[in-house]
DNA sequence: GGCATTTGACCACCA
DNA sequence: TTGGTGGTCAAATGC
């Protein structure tokens, strides 16, 4: 995940990770980046001069100031105040939760997202998570200020704001941050001791540090100092103290520890993205292709991302990712997740630049796969100049999300990743095959079947089952391409690891999404 | 003194 | 079978 992103959350819970820009819709004139440079700068904060360097887009700061009145507070401030979290909780994204108390707007203004005034540096790690969702790294080429990154969360990798993964588990989460003035800035809090409470809420313990090969930055290794909580996180940090990459591992087995520290309240509020492969490699579809039965772990997946926010995120996990555990040597899941990461060819890391476009709609579609999914997103991910549109089912209670993009080697082969099970049944509509010409593979154990709601009838309990959310598969499709999102059905393939990843309740992700964007 | 972090060594996995 | 790499352990160290 590694790419720029932000991580919304305080990154623990949460990571995330990405950057976004919007440059894909109309509406979506600037880049997140641009947004948060804008919001991140400390003299060019005037949101017309900061405007008017991007070629007159407004951006995010000042949408946001346009709505609220108010000013998004600059980066550098950042003596971590106690986290102005107050207001009633407003629906999540399908990327980030907000928690009860955290109004989006606030989000947005708040540190979480984009200052830094009231981020609190982890405790633990002493970086700063949020940003690892909204990583905003600036776009290449881009006249996009420099944000410095907190966190490269990107759903894609460091290397290449590859694929947002933004996947919804609490497993895995990839933290790329960067604006380095935050990094800096927050870097005197790293070595506050004393606190062990993450931005995520948790209470982590370091148990070991490694450098890793491809990457000049120290990995630090992280087990929640709950009892017997399996949960465990690695952390990058770069040199300036800045979190590069975080991915998660586990789920919680148990509630958030309350706590009264800004902290917390800021993880509460936090917006948490997790991805398995945050930074994902410099896929070839090919391998996608290859690799798209299901073995996550295994496979050098390009995405396995999941973010997830907030308290509720790890609710319920509980036994979820152990049970994936369980089928999984750890380190080999690990190594798989590293195996996302951008490492070249040659070994070594590249620059992650994430640059995410989202699009957020609400339009229902109805896929091939026979289910009902609202569209909820839309990015572009780096190694991938098509759009890869987000999905969520739109059935009740069912958190399954899905990812589809066209492969960028073949327009005609169509990548969809699958994130949860279905805990109902195929819409009847759906089952009575109009849309079924080219679902596939529906009753394969390989692979779609994992997502069948006869897989698993809790989603909660699901996500626990899967290491990886989601599970890539590309299709070569016919010359039928069309995303749904673009009025067009698209030819795709479940593959069926169960790999999934629990999310929070979907309903707020477009509220979200929209909060930011508008 | 207690707890967390640091850090070198060891172990497991994979090519 | 072996070397490389990543993850974990545990003693040492620091706060």
């Amino acid at each position: 995940m590694a790419s720029s992103y932000t991580s919304l959350d305080t990154y623990a819970n949460s990571q995330p990770q990405n950057a976004f820009s919007f440059s894909s819709y109309p509406f979506m004139t600037t880049s997140f980046s641009d947004l948060l440079a804008s919001g991140t700068t400390t003299d060019d904060d005037n949101p017309s001069s900061t405007a008017a360097k991007r070629g007159g887009t407004l951006s995010l700061s000042d949408r946001i100031a346009e709505r609220t009145g108010s000013g998004v507070p600059k980066f550098k401030s950042l003596p971590p105040p106690s986290l102005p979290i107050s207001p009633p909780p407003v629906s999540p994204s399908s990327y980030f939760a907000i928690p009860p108390g955290l109004n989006p707007t606030e989000l947005l203004v708040s540190p979480v997202l984009f200052n830094s005034s009231n981020i609190l540096p982890s405790p633990t790690t002493g970086t700063f998570p949020p940003l690892a969702f909204f990583n905003w790294k600036p776009s290449s080429g881009n006249t996009q200020l420099n944000v410095k990154r907190e966190d490269n969360n990107d759903f894609s990798s460091q290397t290449q704001s590859n694929a947002i993964q933004t996947s919804f588990s609490p497993e895995i989460a990839n933290i790329q941050s960067n604006s380095q003035s935050f990094q800096s800035d927050h870097g005197n809090y790293q070595q506050q001791r004393g606190n062990r409470k993450s931005d995520d809420g948790y209470n982590w313990r370091k148990y070991g540090q490694k450098q890793v090969k491809g990457s000049e930055n120290p990995r630090s290794y992280y087990k929640c100092t709950y009892p017997n909580c399996p949960t465990k996180k690695k952390v990058e940090t770069s040199l300036g103290g800045q979190i590069t990459e975080i991915v998660y591992k586990g789920s919680h087995n148990h509630p958030k520890p309350q706590s009264t520290t800004r902290s917390s309240a800021l993880s509460s509020s936090s917006i948490a993205i997790q991805t398995s492969s945050a930074a994902i490699p410099e896929i070839n579809d090919h391998s996608l292709i290859t690799h798209g039965s299901g073995h996550m772990d295994s496979v050098a997946t390009p995405e396995n991302s999941s973010i997830s926010v907030g308290d509720d995120d790890f609710e319920g996990c509980q036994k979820s990712k152990s049970g994936g555990d369980e089928d999984e040597p750890e380190a080999k899941r690990w190594r798989s997740e590293g195996e996302n990461e951008g490492i070249s060819a040659a070994g070594s890391r590249t620059v992650r630049e994430p640059r995410v476009v989202v699009q957020t709609t609400s339009e229902i579609d109805i896929l091939d796969d026979g289910y009902r999914w609202r569209k909820y997103g839309q990015k572009v991910v780096k190694r991938n100049p098509n759009p890869r549109s987000y999905y969520k089912c739109t059935y009740a209670g069912c958190s399954v999300r899905k990812h589809v993009e066209r492969a960028s080697h073949d327009l005609r082969a169509v990548i969809t990743s699958y994130e949860g099970k279905h805990n109902h049944d195929v819409p009847s509509a759906r089952r009575s095959g109009n849309h079924s010409i080219n679902r596939p593979l529906q009753n394969n154990n390989n692979g779609a079947m994992a997502i069948r709601p006869s897989a698993v009838n809790n989603p909660r309990a699901s996500a626990a089952e899967g290491e990886s959310p989601f599970m890539l598969e590309m299709l070569q499709g016919t010359g039928n391409f069309g995303f749904s999102g673009f009025g067009n059905t698209m030819n795709q393939q479940h593959d069926g690891n169960n790999k999934f990843s629990r999310t929070k309740e979907e309903p707020r992700d477009e509220a979200f999404i929209e909060s930011l964007l508008y």
